[in-house]
DNA sequence: TCTCGGAGAAAAATCGATATTTTTCGAGAC
DNA sequence: GTCTCGAAAAATATCGATTTTTCTCCGAGA
């Protein structure tokens, strides 16, 4: 991580690296649909490289649960289901909560200004209906968690959350950052953030998952929870 | 999962699977030190197989953090460092505590034979002295959480393993599962799985991992945890 | 003595072609 | 009419070779 940097795209050097990410972004989209074939030589073609990088960046894919392999007949895009949906929702609360511990106790002052940084930029872009917003969104809340200690945690983090913006995506829902109500659930969880106030920061985030998920559960299920009755995930907070 | 198998090796049927679990093993036994250069070429000859599936295989393992992938000066074996073992040991307790937790509230008779399978297996191992020992050990832990309903949490949890003992070997100490203790502790965790106390079984299982973590702390710390000053990591037990 | 630069070697990344495997589809049997 | 078997077609998996990049090391200039 450099300096302001809040992690925005790269030249992006190796075939395989550019490939992988044109192909992250093609199934969080949904431009590559659920459990559609992904047929080597087509893909070969429309990104313009050889077979090898396609298959290998379908190999670090499969690793984040977004493309499956099957025994020898190639790769398809990951599955949906209701169960997948919860079960993201739910790893993901217990995930960032605890990460978001992590980097509030870790807190720095050079880690304060990052995260107000990639707020403001996040901000600044949905005034001016910027295509980058989705990034610029998915910058901040990693830099709420980019102080956490644990690497390995803020990579599971960034993968759940892909995972997540992949169902908004596929419930039509490609950005609706613009609400008040999202634009002040995001100022309070900087508020609290750079308050140090974890429980607060915390609660505040994973209501705004929570909602979110709620919200975007009703286009997969007919309105309620799953059958298989997953309790909506609650972080720890040590004050109840 | 087929019946009663506890998932113990299939018969491989692509090359870049063979050579993935291949490598895997390599370096969670240390064969591939940490920090290792892994040469494609060297890697190629080693294995008896071409380029791609070495790539794949490599690539694969990335996502496990066993390997890291170096701009375009090809991979080399995962790093080691006391914050890094820490890391895996905290997430480690975490996770499992929650994977164990849903395990046991989602528990069947079927699944609760395939535990007691996977643990008899094990122990006549262990007597044995038979060189399957590391894959049945891991087979009864996974077997533990494979109730749970999230898979991607399962394999977190594997990935984790996998670190963990790559740390075991590197401390020297490839199987200690042979002493009185450790052979008690497996048999706890089982009795209180079977009766379905999750206080319990998760209880004894972190505490598992935290007596094994500061015993082979000591082979890389000198003697005492990080000056990260990472606590030992606990469970969420309720009745606290 | 140190730094810079460049030729040569080594290695990685990528491509094109071949070998395997799976899928498709139609003919023939029941 | 349905099922089975087998050959053709399609797609995958793998290999060998080429291209590109990085690394190494030696010598010239400061």
């Amino acid at each position: 991580m450099d300096r302001m940097s809040t992690q925005i795209e790269k030249p992006e050097t190796s075939s395989t690296l550019r490939t992988y990410h044109a192909l992250r972004g093609m199934i969080v989209t949904g431009e590559l649909g659920p459990s559609e074939k992904l047929k080597i030589d087509e893909l070969r073609r429309r990104l313009h490289t050889g077979a090898s990088p396609i298959r290998e960046a379908l190999s670090l894919l499969t690793s984040d649960h977004l493309v499956e392999r099957l025994d020898h007949r190639g790769f398809r895009a990951a599955a949906i289901s209701r169960e997948n949906f919860w079960e993201i929702l739910v790893l993901r609360c217990t995930l960032e909560d605890m990460a978001l511990r992590q980097s509030l106790a870790a807190a720095t002052l050079e880690w304060e200004e990052t995260i107000v940084l990639a707020h403001h930029r996040m901000q600044r872009a949905q005034h001016a209906r910027d295509h980058r917003l989705e990034e610029l969104h998915k910058a901040f809340h990693m830099s709420l968690l980019s102080g956490a200690s644990s690497p390995i945690l803020r990579k599971f983090c960034s993968q759940l959350y892909d995972l997540n913006v992949r169902y908004r995506y596929l419930a039509g829902r490609s950005q609706g950052y613009e609400s008040r109500d999202v634009r002040d659930e995001h100022e309070g969880i900087l508020k609290a953030a750079v308050a140090r106030d974890a429980d607060g920061a915390s609660e505040r985030l994973l209501g705004h998952y929570r909602r979110t998920g709620s919200y975007l559960a009703s286009f997969f299920d007919d309105g309620a929870t799953p059958a298989g009755r997953h309790e909506c995930p609650r972080g720890r907070k040590e004050g109840e």
